[in-house]
DNA sequence: TCTTGACGTCAAGTGGACTTGACGTAGTCG
DNA sequence: CGACTACGTCAAGTCCACTTGACGTCAAGA
């Protein structure tokens, strides 16, 4: 009987590393900080279940826009311990992360269409435009951004 | 004559740092790397140009979502050593920095898209939705990525 | 004038996110 | 069976973005 290969749910570290796009000693950082999990081989090898590849994803994605692995663990922390997540795991995350979420697309946006707009006035300068006035900028960005990252 | 003071140009350290919510060691740190300038007086105290808080908002809303500094000074290295920016100036960094964001704005919102859907289809199981193909998600935050950011 | 606080410089320390190195073992292939 | 590669652990190193510390100076108010 041919050992099925391709279909395998768990993968070793070399596999995960290379489908993820990370290095093998960052699967270790990880796992040490309790983002992921493995099991152990008889002789101690590390193995990692399918799904792996898809928190690793979910890690680098969210890690691009700026959010913290300790943000990130906290939030896959809600996963169970053991066994599949369900409907209502992934419910419970999704809430609070979309509100996290769609405060950084609002602000992403803002900055863009402020830098859109500086095209069209010209703006950095003193007194040019109603974006040049500094404590707009800081009722948006200043002292909240420091308190909320 | 009485002095001008709300609506001085010229900005102590405290001010500056005040106004924007860094502390002034960080307005030292960004000098030294070239992403603010200022001028000194006679006792050898900064002046920042009120134009300053401006290129401070800018930074840390950049920061926010996850640019780093070189690339920050990268764009504004493009502004105009002395003298104020002008429209031609902008406009050019502003390109620059559009497809930048638009691209990161892209991705946010796709993970929060992902995040979504998960809760209609319990997915980061495995093969339960369209989500759950790992090379689906290798395609849009994987190797690409790495290199990307 | 004296004191207090903001500011100056420079070196060193911190925290996050990994990577590298040293060194020993496990599995696989010819 | 032997060689080679992938993997294991653990400590230390690196890079970024700042912060802290030590110590001296400038400036404004009582």
């Amino acid at each position: 009987m041919p050992q099925v290969h391709e279909d395998a749910i768990w993968l070793k570290p070399g596999q995960v590393a290379e489908r993820a796009g990370v290095a093998v000693s960052t699967l270790h950082y990880y796992e040490s900080l309790g983002l992921i999990r493995s099991r152990r081989t008889a002789g101690n090898r590390r193995e990692y279940r399918r799904d792996t590849l898809r928190v690793l994803a979910f890690v680098r994605a969210s890690q691009r826009v700026g959010i913290g692995l300790d943000r990130i663990k906290e939030a896959l922390g809600k996963l169970p311990e053991e066994g599949l997540p369900t409907k209502k795991d992934w419910a419970r995350i999704s809430r609070e992360w979309r509100d996290d979420l769609d405060d950084r697309i609002e602000h992403l946006v803002a900055l863009r269409d402020r830098f859109s707009n500086c095209i069209g006035c010209g703006c950095l300068s003193l007194k040019s435009c109603p974006y040049s006035n500094p404590d707009d900028i800081l009722g948006a960005d200043g002292h909240g951004a420091l308190r909320f990252p």
